[in-house]
DNA sequence: GTCTATACCTTGATAGAC
DNA sequence: GTCTATCAAGGTATAGAC
């Protein structure tokens, strides 16, 4: 990936989360990094192939830094987890998958689809994570470890939503309660 | 209100639900009532005034629905709103602060604190709701109510946008796991 | 209350020179 | 790879007749 094409994705992943995918424009990539509009249909043609190309970015980062996490304790693999949302929040952002859900009926099949495996990756992970930890007794809950983590995901993507409503204090409860909920 | 202001109003909360606020035009109101754009804009002049009276539509008819439940046990009235949410999701529909809160930075100043205005109301409801049924002995969890609210209406709201993406079988995981934890 | 007509802007996207 | 120039389409909004 040449190093504009990269800062194309950078400056269009911040605009999705702080505005939307269909409340930016084009013009609003190439002017910052001083180029023409034209330019960025170079590297881009649709919009789509735009938002296909964040997408695509920010689940290769994701899988790096599960990765990483790997050797963790469980319930220090969530608190890093949280601790990314939590950056996001305190950057006045919400997360790719809070801002691209909404706007899913208008979003182009191939972008619909790769939406979908980013949602599908996430929550393999977080299962995959609880039902560990609930092995290790470094988790405790109820049901399935799949269901849990549809409860734990859907906290705190809607968090960053609420916080940027009712202010940063919303993640900070949301994610205090979660925690003291999931360790025994 | 009148008639045609009311099909608006209508009309335009599902829109909004659908397919976001700023993924809709005028245009999108006008043609299905079959009358022109400017007829539109006589009873909303803009947009933004739109929005506002679909929000306080929204919040008036909460009020009422929420008072009919009003002499209902507890766990019965947080049912009540979980069909409402299912309702919602098999109509292919998100909750309005789930689609307007991503948009938030691109709303003007006074549609904002109508948004803010409807997410205290329903979280003032639900703190009330969950404290009470914990005294009747009717709920149990940790922590303050206000924080449990916090909680489950972050579930309930993403649980409408994941499942747009993943399908409505996810609404259903999410709304009976969270009553399981909750009664006692 | 609704219409026609229109002003004015921004959008996503393309053609073709360099 | 980036540019100038341009396109058609669609957006919000307003003026003024009926």
């Amino acid at each position: 990936m040449s190093e504009t094409k990269d800062k194309i994705v950078s400056l269009a992943d911040q605009l999705i989360r702080v505005r939307g995918f269909n409340a930016f424009s084009y013009k609003d990539i190439a002017e910052p990094l001083e180029m023409k509009n034209a330019a960025v249909h170079y590297h881009f043609p649709a919009k789509s192939d735009l938002g296909i190309g964040v997408i695509q970015h920010d689940r290769n980062r994701f899988a790096a830094t599960i990765a990483k996490w790997n050797k963790l304790p469980e319930q220090e693999q969530l608190q890093q987890l949280i601790n990314v949302f939590r950056k996001h929040c305190h950057a006045g952002n919400i997360c790719l998958m809070g801002s691209l859900s909404p706007d899913y009926n208008t979003l182009a099949p191939d972008m619909q689809q790769e939406v979908q495996q980013m949602a599908e990756d996430i929550l393999h992970w977080l299962s995959q994570t609880l039902e560990n930890g609930r092995k290790h007794k470094r988790f405790q809950f109820k049901g399935k470890a799949a269901d849990r983590a549809l409860l734990i995901m859907t906290n705190l993507q809607a968090s960053l939503l609420m916080s940027r409503v009712l202010g940063p204090e919303i993640f900070t409860r949301i994610s205090h309660q979660l925690m003291e909920d999931l360790i025994p």
